[in-house]
DNA sequence: CAATTGATGGCAACCGGTTGACAAAGCTCT
DNA sequence: AGAGCTTTGTCAACCGGTTGCCATCAATTG
């Protein structure tokens, strides 16, 4: 930011009003139409309750006017706002943003307004944000959230609420089942040769790192494959570059990650160090992030339909708002493997 | 989405209040504090205009009943909201992610809240949103916006508005001064020895892709060299990989686009027909998207200090709503040269 | 034709803060 | 002590819808 030009005179922001035009009212309308305020309020609020004589009488005259009703207004009798929050764990993450993308897009279409918070992938802050947003939301979605269960139960019980990848007990949930990627990818990895398996974990706090990790050693039972779990600092490229090291001590021949990022810095960083995936070393992501076929080799990746998380969970939601829904349940959404370049058979020690 | 289980009875939220505990309200206060709610409502929201010991008192009462201010009450009769809107081309479009966190985190700091919305391109649906927005926000940002001038105009005669990413007289712009970047990119091209270079434009009423070939044509001429046009179908990396055959009819060897996806979608369709990259083509992007330094070779790009831009355009935004800004003016941020793998030295042929 | 019923519109209170006008109280200063 | 000024708290109206209750009126029915 650098040089700041005052280019004409500001369009001064008219103060709000009172200058002789504010906006229409249901008063205004009421006073064109010839009837009273709280009919009016009826005829645009209550389908049928009022005559279609006056109903039209009404609509004609919110059209003529550009009636639009004030959602303060309406909220502070009813308390609906028509307005529901979604808080990501990182707002840098490009995980989110298919949620975010998802999640908006049902928004939209179910004429719900979004509004959006980050937590910066801490409990305190994520549960300041929930709090203060409970004030002016319907509803609230979480996404990967890294409170606790009890906590996200007790903002549960004030207004609806609907998480996506973890599971709490008693609150709806939207989890992508890593099952059959999992298997998929840890089948595709024995039949191409490979005997141990290194899975790198996300954050100690994540719900998702957890089942990821249990699946993994699952699927490895089953094939009868080693499994070895190693600690990443941070879910990031930067933290994937960091494991690196603990990847090629740990012997493995194959990595699947917690997430793409983590895969793909670490990726960068054996490909720096002369290491060649996926020749020497497989390397398996989690989620199919935007960027994830930029890599070279593309990256292989079990997907999480993100954005149908996203617009499920919003869906859900609004389902719950609007008295169609049955109550807490998981929705499970399916993860399938993205075969891509970055993992492959594994050549001999040459 | 496949299978939806039922898990234990609903937590059926609490129908709002009512049933003994709603949420408290300066009413309660004041009886606790034995003073007049008005008083509270100074205490609380005008500094200095109560003594200081009943500031205490009502202060103390307030954390005692863990009273929160109703927004919607508050609302009503100030019309201030404490929340502006931000209206975004295509939330798929990962240029926009940075400018979304970057505004986001400066709402967050500043104690606002951020509504989101996208146009999906569309100069109608955006003049919707923003006009349903208008209703619920203090003021708006648009980022790349599609509707021309005039509409802006009038959105900003209602309230303040901050233009991301295109110029329009009267109303405060947070723009990109390509200039510096281009002309580095430019000179780098001449450098190394290229003599045609071609740009594949974006979008028709792109404001920014308008000023992009318009830099480019006057480095161009200053470096003396040839600089051809070529329109792309969306801005996109599949709009990239279509126009690979122009680009190669061009007959130019360095390529500038319009943002880096068309950049990644052109270098992935000439790589997968043989050609490569930098040694036959150059290819330089713009923005510097997340992921840009994914590919192999990493692209190479002008950078414009897109989280910059969401983060002034709020702050440009909140000045004004606090009445601490100057109106209408534009800020410039810096565009500068990335140079990375994609760019380079033109090999003789053969 | 009178009685019952359902549909429709009006009245007024209410949601929870904000704010202009004003009165009471406190203070200074002569 | 009293005039004149400032500080502090109260009163009441207001923002713009919503909704329970009631009155009216027309339609239905015996």
């Amino acid at each position: 930011m650098t040089e700041a030009t005052n280019a004409g005179a500001a369009t001064a922001p008219t103060k709000r009003g009172r200058e002789g035009k504010s906006n229409p009212t249901i008063y205004d309308i009421a006073k064109v139409a010839g009837v009273n305020p709280s009919t009016v309020s009826r005829a645009l609020s209550k389908p049928g309750r009022v005559s279609a004589k006056t109903q039209k009488l009404i609509e004609d005259a919110a059209a003529e006017l550009n009636y639009q009703v004030n959602p303060f207004a309406r909220a502070l009798p009813t308390g609906r706002t028509s307005t529901f929050g979604l808080i990501v764990a990182d707002i840098t993450n490009p995980t989110f943003f298919d949620i975010i993308r998802g999640a908006e897009t049902t928004a939209t279409v179910r004429d719900y307004t979004l509004v959006l918070a980050e937590s910066a992938e801490s409990a305190v802050t994520e549960l300041t944000a929930a709090r203060r947003m409970m004030a002016t939301v319907d509803g609230l979605i979480l996404a990967s959230p890294r409170m606790d269960d009890d906590n996200i139960r007790t903002l549960a019980r004030d207004k609806p609420v609907v998480v996506i990848n973890r599971e709490v007990d008693g609150v709806p949930c939207v989890v992508p089942d890593v099952d059959k990627g999992i298997s998929e990818a840890v089948r595709s990895l024995a039949a191409n040769g490979h005997r141990k398996l290194a899975f790198v974990a996300g954050p100690p706090q994540s719900w998702m790192s957890a089942r990821r990790w249990e699946g993994m050693q699952a699927a490895c039972e089953w094939s009868r494959l080693d499994a070895v779990r190693l600690e990443s600092t941070k879910p990031t490229v930067d933290g994937g570059r960091q494991v690196a090291r603990d990847v090629r001590a740990s012997g493995a021949t194959a990595v699947l990650t917690y997430n793409d990022l983590l895969a793909i810095g670490l990726m960068q960083e054996l490909q720096a160090a002369g290491v060649v995936v996926p020749d020497q070393i497989s390397i398996v992501g989690f989620d199919d992030i935007f960027g994830a076929d930029f890599t070279t080799p593309p990256l292989t990746t079990v997907r999480s339909p993100l954005g149908e998380c996203g617009s499920g969970a919003a869906t859900l939601l609004l389902d719950l708002l609007q008295g169609l829904g049955e109550g807490a349940g998981t929705l499970r959404v399916e993860t399938e493997l993205v075969l891509r370049g970055s993992s492959g058979r594994l050549l001999p020690a040459g």
